[in-house]
DNA sequence: ATAGCTGCAAAATGTTTGCGCGAAA
DNA sequence: TTTCGCGCAAACATTTTGCAGCTAT
């Protein structure tokens, strides 16, 4: 993969959210820097980063469109359904079930998806 | 809600999977005994039959397209990646990290989203 | 020089919707 | 008879792709 200052933008630009974007959002983010850059070129570039494991497809935070995380180690997430805030979460908390798994139905498991939706803490407060 | 028989069709249909369906192999397969029937409706009836509880929408299988599920309370997924099955697993295995959750992030957990990637019992036996 | 990447526009895919007709109450 | 649901086709939203030109190596 050569370089292009596209996709290092897109990637600066994915980091400096905390919200995990859509790319839409990455798209008109990077458009104020770079005006002539293109939808297209967008999606490319978070799909060749998805591929070689830079970044995170996160699906089913809402089923319309398909978010992006620069965090790429595994993790989970917590979506707080007042505000819409997403906090990332340790998968620590969720590995001992996959021994219970594992015994109970043989299952194997290699991948974790997993949102726990809710109110976060700042959204109870009344 | 009015009755009707594609309604009926399309539930029992459904239900007669045990693989998640999507809103097309739901349509392909109605289509078998009612062959008027169109893909827009399959949509209609599964977003109505989602609104009253009486189904349930899987996100995030595959990130492509949306899935149904007639079983309506609570639960979670296995999704065999070698074979492609879906179990059904209960939530009771989870419902002790929500405390856990509440103590360390204050956040209150009400709905799971929770898919378990790897493989099945099946599939070990090579 | 030559891959690979870009912008653009068109296409593909999945889902929703407006309309006039037919069926359930 | 009135209202709701249907089939159809068009519209919509998101994502992918073919192409001709530009850019990093």
């Amino acid at each position: 993969m050569r370089y292009s200052r596209q996709r290092e933008l897109i990637y600066e630009t994915l980091e400096s959210f905390d919200t995990h974007p859509t790319a839409e959002q990455i798209y008109l983010h990077v458009k104020k820097k770079m005006p002539s850059i293109s939808l297209g070129t967008v999606y490319r570039n978070l799909n060749l980063l998805v591929e070689v494991g830079k970044i995170i497809k996160v699906d089913s935070i809402d089923s319309s469109s398909t978010r992006y995380d620069a965090r790429n180690d595994e993790h989970s997430h917590l979506y707080c359904l007042n505000c819409k805030k997403v906090i990332d979460i340790d998968l620590d908390f969720f590995k001992p079930i996959d021994a219970e798994i594992k015994k109970e139905f043989g299952f194997e498991v290699q991948e974790h998806d997993i949102i726990l939706k809710g109110i976060c803490s700042d959204c109870q407060t009344n």
